[in-house]
DNA sequence: CACAATACGTCAGCTTTGTTGACATTCCAA
DNA sequence: TTGGAATGTCAACAAAGCTGACGTATTGTG
């Protein structure tokens, strides 16, 4: 935190202006257009939608998860992701299974063709990601990481995290 | 994962593993989250929605835009913007007023109590978007921007450049 | 001038994805 | 054994996107 403090405060705090900040609220959104397209493309082709993409991804991110762990993940009402989840698992795209120790809790895993359609997903964004890291070059990246965190909420951040860890 | 690897290809294309890709992916997802929750909060309570917060925000933007300019900003249909732009109209906090040069078109302006509202709303977003800088620093900053112009389609960077050379 | 194209608004209907609220079931744990 | 937690389901609703069709100015063009 502490800044250029004395001398010539170094790069200055020119970076803080209402502008700049105006110019990273807009990049935000119109990247985060570029960021689903991929995906939404494929999807509409398969009449899903955004959140059937997001249940797949962290399914396949934490196999085994519960209903309730999904649900504080992706922020949303059971409800809400009930019927998202009905559908990946009537279509076979996800499988429910009893909880073991706990059996009230419902443990989902992506099927074969849950985990293909994944792959098909993440592949692409990972393209349109993958370029624009290569665009961009490895400190951009670790500052656009470095802001993106420092933007989450805190709770949010904890899900990041525990992410973060669970596979590296 | 390929950890050490060998010695050459300095910082290496590390960055670019499928991994680290993946991380960017969630930290987007994540990160968006934090981005919208203090604005739709205040939409919220006046029962306003995200839409109409892009389409004030937009016009606070490029006073007296015309409905199609806003239309390709904002990549929406015409009758979707309409129904928000409508309310928006009725409640007074923007102004259409017909086209000097082509009557056809239709000039967007904020009145007082929408640029009040966009104030208020602008104000919550940079504040979330300042702690995030302010804690990532100018050098993160820069790398943030250039990884999220490098994510957008090229139709849409082309809105954003045209907006940045606006004010600067 | 006549006609095509453009800009805008609107009606109707549909989809996705979110929300509340109410209620049943199952099952763990005190 | 009983209370609470986890899950599922029904119903109703809202925001915000979509398509298609149509109407009305207005403008540009052949």
């Amino acid at each position: 935190m502490p800044e250029g403090s004395s001398p010539p405060m170094g790069q200055s705090l020119l970076f803080l202006t209402d502008e700049q900040l105006r110019k990273g609220i807009e990049a935000m959104f119109f990247a985060y257009r570029g960021f689903t397209a991929d995906p939404d493309r494929i999807l509409a082709q398969k009449s899903y939608g955004r959140a059937h993409h997001r249940a797949i991804h962290f399914i396949h991110r934490s196999p085994g998860t519960t209903v309730n762990n999904l649900l504080s993940i992706l922020g949303v009402t059971k409800q809400s992701l009930n019927r998202v989840l009905r559908t990946l698992i009537e279509d076979g795209l996800v499988a429910s299974t009893v909880g073991i120790r706990d059996k009230r809790e419902r443990h989902l895993h992506l099927t074969q063709d849950g985990a293909a359609l994944e792959r098909e997903l993440s592949d692409a964004q990972r393209d349109r990601m993958r370029a624009a890291y290569r665009a961009a070059g490895p400190a951009a990246v670790a500052g656009f990481r470095q802001v993106l965190e420092a933007m989450m909420d805190d709770e949010t951040r904890h899900h990041y995290e525990a992410m973060k860890e669970k596979i590296e």
